[in-house]
RNA sequence: GGGCAAGUGGUGGAAUGGCAUACACGCAGGACUUAAAAUCCUGUGACCGCAAGGUCGUGUGGGUUCGACUCCCACCUUGCCCACCA
């Protein structure tokens, strides 16, 4: 009784059983051809290595239960992708498996006092019911789950090889923290200042921890975007942004009291001659010997204490305010030898640059409000070149459009422009500073204090240091005796079978490393682990992977463009350099599909305006919620869900369904296009002209909305053509009828294959019978449609020959009575055909 | 503050320089029916008009063009992403 509460009213009962195609029937259906399609392995990756190949990939569920609209929307788009390329003829490889490791799978046990892989598995096991219930052609072979122990040993043993190259290495430094997960986590997975799984404040700690060098790639990282050209772009944007590549100069300042050199950084080189003052973030290791000793020594300390104690979220949150404080030190400006005072202040971040400031309050907004509010001197470095005569007292806001140096020595009456390079270059040849780049991209932090990830594969040996696992060891198995109460730390700590260990390198006794990976670090790879999932002796077989790779096709969500694409991204490059690869990235092209709404709002749980796929399926069936999904919007764009609308696809299957087992009836009958009477004709024609229209719609943009109203479009010219019980007339019909069944059966398989078989008797699965083709000829119309204007206003319509003159074209256009009525007489200035389309007169 | 999308009937959307609103949903009317459901047919941007027909109309204001939903400039609104990044 608690389901039936769940399932909205318009999904309770049958689709109308009066209609041949109700819901029993389609159950039917798709049962069997679901079950034919194991049986008789129709999915199952070709090994022809000479056909053309096709690999389409969509991003992996995390199984949490059952699936929602945005896997059946994300799956659907994929498998018409996958389906209609197997039809025309490519070698398709599409595989499934889950993201299995991470947090819910432990809460899951800590709640209900059980262990993650049993929750886990369960998981999967529903999952894979759904998505089979969906009709999807993966090759079920290829099924893999991240937390098999057989596919995270390849983790471990990646992590062994970037260990190897120095590219992991573990380091102490200020972390976020997830006080609610109790873990750690990478600046990516920190969403404004809050976890981006629990959503709950991300405080900094110190701790030891594990990280790859991702920045080694920072340069390939950016320059490579540039080969995605099949990426939409705002995802390129957002990686470019992320990546952060600024061009700039570092400054030396040097401390008056110490003499100590004060590297600053700045993208602004044109503006040193209108710094006033010096900031350093309160994390800054020069702050403490600085004062030390002074009288102000106590108020900076307080200040840099309740500065780090703030979390990252409230130091960046709410008005922005500038808090800060003087040091009572000074720094002296090397173009000038100006001595200015050093602040500390939070606005400085200390992991960006170098942690310290040159501030120029009038052409920074920052400095600007910071100096107001302390009472900072100021000084215009660059004028507006309109009106020269901006002056401090009037100042509102700094200046930062381009204009004109003031102020700055031999470089006055330059452009900032050419300044920002004279100046850079003076200063480098002058040794006041260095030209050079600073990365936004900070290397990736993996150590999670979790039970249910990878074991990362190091030993602490108290003579040897950090050793690695030996490679015959891997892989480091999760033990299995563990209590998840969801207290005193992390759980792998508390398994001395685990934890204690001999050295590989002397013997003696040492512990192993109780973190495990970041779940990303599974996922960034899992696409070559597709390529030979069995392959117990490498991490993935070379030749095969040189056959398949790149993805042609990666399909998914936005909310990936930055963590997980920019991760494989990495490691492909990482690969690559290892040999075991030879191109540098590996998803071709990326589609990413909007989002699933109802009533306005992203749909979710904890909104409560979720419609479960499988309550859909269980009235209308997998083919209608396909062929609804596919339509309602193009893939890229957001989709309202509408309870009415389904229906809709429905009752066109239905119409399909009909036709086929009303009106075709195999005669033994050929036709020329040429000798065919008008209307049927036009059916062959529109027949041919959907072939082109469709096939171009999946292959150019996936646009399956425009594609399905042309199969519509199609249908509704086959249902009013009559067959006069003439064969000619009736094989011409069929010919239609056969290629609206092929052309729908890339988005509605099941009903398409009953239907095939209806039709010819087949047993060949109509996923495997080539994509219909069209003649060019049968799309030549003999009489066209023209339209006539005058000055743009549409005023008359004609139907004319194809081949019909401009000349003769323009007499009966100017005859013609609505027209001539419209000139009243006026003097046709000009008279422009556009061929095959329209006639403007211009008077 | 920066970046990227998008703005078209009652609704989802189509048209990327050439008939604005294809295709569908919804709605209205009709046929069939004792009745309903289902199915089929017709209509459906707004305004004026009995009609023929006309005027207006793709967020706003300009521009380019014989012709603009489409291209250019400015602005408004919404959504998403990033953000004291020096």
């Amino acid at each position: 009784m608690a389901r039936l509460k769940e399932i909205p009213s318009f999904l309770l009962g049958e689709v109308k059983l009066m209609n041949p195609y109700n819901t029993k029937e389609i159950e039917r259906i798709e049962k069997k051809w679901q079950k034919a399609w194991e049986q008789k392995q129709v999915f199952k990756t070709g090994e022809e290595k000479d056909r053309p190949k096709f690999y389409c990939l969509e991003m992996f569920p995390y199984p949490s239960g059952k699936i929602h609209m945005g896997h059946v929307r994300n799956y659907t788009i994929a498998d018409v992708i996958a389906r209609f390329k197997l039809m025309q003829g490519y070698n398709v490889l599409h595989p499934m498996g889950y993201d299995a490791f991470g947090q819910p799978a432990e809460n899951a046990a800590i709640k209900h006092k059980s262990h993650p892989a049993e929750w886990t598995y369960r998981c999967i096991d529903q999952m894979r019911t759904n998505l089979k219930r969906m009709g999807f052609s993966y090759d079920w072979d290829r099924e893999l789950a991240t937390c098999d122990k057989e596919y995270y040993r390849w983790n471990q043993w990646i992590f062994l090889k970037m260990l190897e190259k120095g590219l992991a290495y573990k380091k102490a430094s200020s972390v976020n923290w997830c006080p609610s997960c109790e873990t750690t986590l990478a600046n990516e997975e920190v969403i404004q200042g809050q976890c981006w799984r629990c959503k709950n404040n991300v405080i900094q700690k110190d701790l030891e921890q594990w990280y790859l060098k991702i920045t080694h790639y920072s340069e390939a990282l950016l320059e490579d975007l540039q080969k995605l050209n099949q990426w939409p772009s705002r995802v390129l944007a957002m990686q470019e942004n992320w990546i952060g590549k600024s061009y700039g100069v570092e400054i030396y300042f040097q401390m008056v009291k110490t003499g100590e050199r004060l590297p600053v950084f700045t993208t602004r080189p044109d503006t040193i001659f209108g710094a006033t003052y010096v900031v350093l973030a309160p994390e800054h290791p020069l702050v403490k010997s600085l004062v030390a000793g002074t009288d102000r020594e106590k108020d900076i300390l307080e200040f840099v204490e309740k500065a780090g104690q703030m979390s990252k979220s409230m130091r960046m949150s709410g008005d922005l305010r500038k808090e800060g404080v003087f040091t009572g030190q000074y720094a002296v400006n090397p173009v000038n030898q100006e001595k200015i005072p050093v602040w500390v202040a939070d606005y400085v971040l200390m992991d960006y640059g170098t942690g310290a400031i040159m501030a120029v309050p009038t052409h920074d907004q920052r400095d600007f409000l910071f100096a107001r509010e302390h009472a900072l001197p100021m000084r215009i470095v660059i004028q507006d070149p309109e009106r020269p005569d901006l002056r401090v007292e009037d100042m509102t806001e700094a200046y930062e459009e381009e204009g004109v140096q003031v102020h700055s020595a031999q470089f006055d009456g330059m452009t900032n422009e050419e300044g920002k390079s004279k100046i850079a270059q003076w200063m480098e040849k002058e040794g006041m500073g260095r030209i050079t780049v600073y990365w936004r991209l900070r290397d990736w932090l993996i150590s999670r204090q979790r039970y249910w990830g990878t074991p990362i594969p190091v030993i602490y040996c108290p003579s040897c240091g950090i050793v690695p696992v030996p490679e015959d060891q891997l892989p480091v198995e999760l033990p299995e005796d563990v209590q998840f109460t969801g207290e005193g730390g992390s759980p792998l700590s508390q398994s001395a079978g685990f934890v204690r260990v001999s050295c590989p390198q002397c013997g003696q006794d040492a512990r192993r490393e109780t973190d495990t990976m970041a779940t990303f670090f599974d996922s960034s790879w899992y696409y070559l682990r597709y390529i030979s999932p069995r392959d117990t002796g490498r991490v993935f077989d070379k030749e095969d992977a040189a056959y398949w790779m790149p993805v042609d096709q990666y399909i998914g969500g936005i909310e990936h463009a930055i963590l997980h694409l920019l991760y494989s991204r990495f490691f492909t490059k990482f690969l690559k350099d290892l040999g075991w690869i030879s191109f540098d990235e590996p998803f071709d092209r990326l589609l990413t599909q909007g989002m699933v709404l109802k009533d306005g709002e992203v749909m979710s749980k904890s909104r409560g305006n979720t419609v479960d796929p499988d309550a859909v399926i269980a009235k209308y069936g997998a083919d209608t919620l396909r062929l609804f999904i596919l339509f309602a919007a193009p893939p890229e764009d957001q989709l309202e869900w509408n309870d009415h609308a389904i229906d809709g696809s429905w009752k066109f299957l239905s119409r399909v369904w009909n036709i086929v087992h009303n009106k075709h009836h195999p005669v033994d009958e050929q036709y020329s296009f040429a000798a065919l009477p008008g209307d049927a004709k036009e059916l062959e024609q529109e027949r041919n002209f959907s072939i082109k229209k469709i096939s171009e719609d999946i292959s150019q943009g996936f646009k399956f909305n425009t594609a399905i109203s042309q199969i519509m479009i199609l249908m509704n010219r086959m249902e009013k053509f009559s067959v006069e019980d003439q064969p000619v007339r009736q094989a011409v019909l069929n010919k239609a009828i056969e290629t609206t069944v092929l052309m729908l059966a890339p988005l509605t398989p099941h009903i398409c294959e009953e239907l095939w078989q209806k039709m010819n008797g087949a047993e060949e699965s109509v996923s495997r019978v080539p994509w219909p083709s069209y003649e060019e000829g049968s799309l030549i119309k003999d009489v066209i449609l023209m339209v006539a204007q005058i000055n743009g206003k549409l005023r008359a319509k004609f139907e004319v020959p194809a081949d019909m003159p401009e000349d003769e074209l323009k007499d009966m256009v100017l005859a013609d009575e609505t027209i001539q009525r419209h000139l009243a007489g006026k003097p046709v200035k000009k008279f422009i055909v556009v061929p095959e389309k329209l006639i403007n007169i211009v008077v």
